[in-house]
DNA sequence: TGCCAGGCCCTCTTTAGGGCCTT
């Protein structure tokens, strides 16, 4: 099985575009269903965080003005991940703020994403809700810290990440489930999905 | 405690609207 990165960001907003920045990120490698690596940095963007955002993670202006600079921490970051597919929890958020923190940065953001949202939406679409932390303790998944933390984020989204992989391999008997499956199935209608699992059975 | 935006899903739909999910 391929390696896959599994990336949170802490940020002051929801949209980049509207002048919202990344305050922590962490990303985590995951091989064979183990995690083999971890990344994680506050970063300073020089702006500041809403109080509201401060009681949210627990991030505060003093602990981002001792924290190296944004531009450096994405490009860290970048190396780390390499040309490693990502996952994140509701792609479509984390996948924003790489790409404007990398296009601050200078750096190219050519990786593709998949969504343990949109996905588990489709396997489990029995679970009271599709946020993280719901789905982690529906799972009986540990938690791994402080939530709304990019590590204890990151490493949840890798636990809930197992998990998917787990169940389509003994629900659907997909040999090796992949990011490339992922992507697949995240776009699949969902009365299609088990038309799509048939297709990547291994028996 | 929540707003913003954006992508996705669902339905009383498709020339649309509202809810979910992320901080």
């Amino acid at each position: 099985m391929s390696c896959i990165a599994v990336i949170d960001f802490e940020t002051t907003g929801l949209s980049p575009a509207m002048g919202d920045r990344a305050t922590e990120v962490a990303i985590v490698l995951v091989e064979n269903g183990n995690v083999v690596d971890r990344f994680q940095s506050l970063m300073n963007a020089g702006v500041h965080i809403p109080a509201f955002i401060t009681s949210l993670t627990g991030i505060s202006n003093a602990m981002v003005a001792a924290a190296p600079d944004a531009a450096s921490v994405m490009l860290d970051a970048s190396r780390f991940v390499g040309n490693t597919p990502m996952v994140a929890h509701n792609a479509s958020f984390d996948r924003r703020f790489w790409q404007a923190e990398l296009a601050r940065a200078g750096a190219a953001a050519a990786q593709p994403f998949a969504c343990t949202m949109l996905v588990a939406r489709r396997l489990y679409p029995q679970a009271p809700c599709h946020k993280l932390g719901v789905l982690v303790d529906y799972h009986h998944l540990p938690r791994a810290g402080r939530a709304h933390r990019a590590l204890a984020d990151a490493e949840m989204a890798a636990s809930l990440l197992g998990q998917i992989q787990h169940d389509l391999r003994t629900r659907h008997r997909v040999g090796k489930p992949d990011h490339a499956l992922l992507m697949n199935l995240q776009r699949c209608a969902k009365p299609a999905v088990p038309a799509l699992m048939a297709r990547y059975a291994s028996v």
